[in-house]
DNA sequence: CATTCCCGTGCACACGTTTGTCAAGAAACT
DNA sequence: AGTTTCTTGACAAACGTGTGCACGGGAATG
């Protein structure tokens, strides 16, 4: 009988009524002053404190620093409609592409004296229609969705609650909402060239899931990659796992050799699915890049610090966020919003996964375009 | 000139209580049944919904949702004094060890009908203040720190406002909150009997900040556990970073190194420490493990890919947080908790990173305990 | 001195909900 | 039939703040 103890003696009449009742209100800051809590209200706030005399306003000021007051964010909301509050949206806060994004979101909102409330809808499009049917109720003033599909139609919901959204990271690619992301396809080609550049004919692809923009312009822009370089004897192959996660790598990468054994290097579609074929050619004993490289993509935490060092994409996670709340700003304050379709661009990190292999001269003939700058930069390790 | 164009047109007043106009109160839900609106509130109220007749509430329901009808939680929370908002506090988002916390504080909440909300220090004590301020003021109904000092002047703030609160991670030795952490003493006493058992004696350590719970509780396990095995020759040596931060850890082992030439092993005050080190070491062309033994503590994620495989401590963080919401949720209930003084027990991970050293017999003699069951996990790579 | 104007302050209503109170009606009992 | 009990729904008062409007008094002007 897990009885409580002390609850017991507060009346069973709204017992939270009465324990906030410490907190102070304008009303007492008037009173203390002795004038008309309108009065401190507006003495209180820098947009309507023009219309007060000046010592009036440093009576009230000093009221409120005396008595603790903090002004009531729910009331004010309830009046103005403005509850000074955006949500993040996004699919697990345990991998690392979203903290970096959640963390720059946060900063931008703080900055203006918003608060940022976060979600995880671990891919499932029910627990993310309630989140945003949640978050609205709690009367965010917009939202940034990193977990949107391509044509989500919890766009709809947003659009219809006639609520500021906008998408990052995934582009649902829809004319209603505007997208921060990064240049998905184009990430691929960098690799893909890369590769070949360094000698690679048999490149494969493991992508992740195809209804997501990510997942799907990379597989895309691996494709087209590959076909520019036909001529070279580039002949892509594909494997996709279900999720962005190390597991998924792990099995799309043992199916992938099992039917296709003569590959030389992969391009991951992300970091996460580059672990997971890490490991699989490591319980396998397949050295690479000794005998397959790697090129994966995001640059999370530590790829510079696993073995064998990660070649990989580099995104802007932190930029995208940015970049998405300053769009998101724009549309809450009714700014029109110059630029809605922001693409940033990718580049190689090359590191130590990918192995340089020797062609018959014959070979290395035709037009691999030299990398443009600042696309691909070199992080060897010293050692 | 960025002259707006489109919302010229919306009436100088306050033009954000019309733009929402389209959202559904109660009251449209009452006209649209033919009842009162505190009909309508009843019957959409799970706890007064017996004061209605069924019919009614399936009529009331019924037109709640052909209207889209989302309640107002800031007009709900304004009345009952219940935002359903809990707070997070972290130093930074971007440090791995925090997104599993608040994923998992963000979950259990989630369960019950809760959002959460977070914001970053960055370990400046006056962020943190700024932080707990807009929280309160956003009427949070309790709140989760990381990120406070011991004695931090923080907590008075939060108790003077009569507001839940509960420390998580770092515990700030208070007697007025409850705290949920890891065994730090106990993880640097199980890293250094291990380091010990396999034979290293010049055992230095890398720590963190002192005037943290973790950077301080780490240094003394460290020393105690040094101090055990003293009679078998264990000498400790310590420096200091100023941060857990990989840059820190590179700074503070180069120091040890240049001041401590003939240590053996390391044990690192977390993960990013050890990083870091293993970075030095790395730049140095000091072989890790073969000239000197790591040990780092959190296990954040990739810690078993990065190379050497880092033999390091667990922490279990989503079980932090999970913890940290159930004292939450009883203590914003009024529930009284049982158990507010919560220490999780840590594992060492055995991997890579640590080598045997071979001693003359006669010093291996005395009493090493044997790690207790469930203390040490091996986790050694197969390749 | 009378009139106009402006600045600072007080008044009262509204934001959308929850909930104690109460009246009206039905059912049950004496 | 009269009285009590119970059910059901309506009423109105908050919760704490923002803001249009009105009013009063002082300064400026004729």
């Amino acid at each position: 009988m897990a009885m409580p103890k002390k609850t017991k003696n507060t009346k069973k009449t709204s017992p939270a009524l009465q324990e906030r009742s410490s907190r102070k209100t304008i009303i007492d800051v008037a009173k203390c002053a002795g004038v008309h809590w309108s009065t401190v209200s507006r003495g209180l706030n820098p947009e309507k404190r023009h219309l007060i005399s000046p010592e009036m306003i440093e009576r009230v000021e000093a009221c409120a620093k005396k008595l603790g007051y903090r002004a009531n964010a729910m009331a004010s909301a309830l009046r103005t409609q403005r509850s000074r509050t955006v949500g993040v949206i996004v699919s697990n806060l345990g991998d690392p592409v979203h903290p970096p994004i959640v963390r720059a979101i946060e900063d931008r909102f703080a900055e203006i004296g918003y608060v940022t409330i976060v979600g995880n809808t671990d891919n499932h499009p029910l627990r993310q229609a309630a989140l945003i049917d949640r978050f609205i109720q709690q009367g965010v003033e917009g939202l940034i969705v990193a977990t949107f599909e391509r044509n989500d139609p919890g766009i709809a919901a947003c659009v219809e609650a006639n609520i500021p959204v906008v998408a990052v990271f995934r582009d649902p690619e829809s004319e209603f909402i505007p997208s921060v992301r990064v240049d998905d396809a184009k990430a691929m080609e960098l690799a893909v060239h890369h590769l070949a550049e360094c000698g690679h004919r048999q490149i494969a692809h493991v992508g992740g899931p195809q209804n997501v923009s990510t997942g799907y312009h990379r597989y895309r822009g691996f494709r087209r990659a590959c076909k520019v370089l036909a001529q070279d004897g580039v002949a892509p192959t594909a494997v996709f796992g279900e999720a962005f996660t190390v597991e998924e790598g792990e099995f799309a990468c043992e199916r992938l050799l099992t039917e296709n054994p003569n590959i030389t290097a992969i391009v991951a579609g992300n970091d996460m699915l580059a672990v997971g074929c890490l490991r699989h050619l490591r319980n396998k004993g397949i050295s690479c890049p000794g005998n397959i490289s790697l090129v994966g993509m995001n640059d999370m935490l530590f790829m510079d610090a696993i073995a064998p060092a990660l070649t990989t994409i580099s995104t802007p996670t932190a930029e995208l966020g940015t970049q998405a709340s300053h769009i998101l700003i724009a549309m809450i304050k009714g700014t029109p919003v110059q630029n809605d379709r922001i693409v940033l661009k990718p580049v190689l990190l090359a590191r130590d996964s990918v192995a340089t292999i020797k062609l018959p001269t014959k070979a290395r003939s035709s037009g691999f375009p030299d990398a443009a700058k600042g696309e691909v930069r070199i992080q060897r390790r010293q050692s």
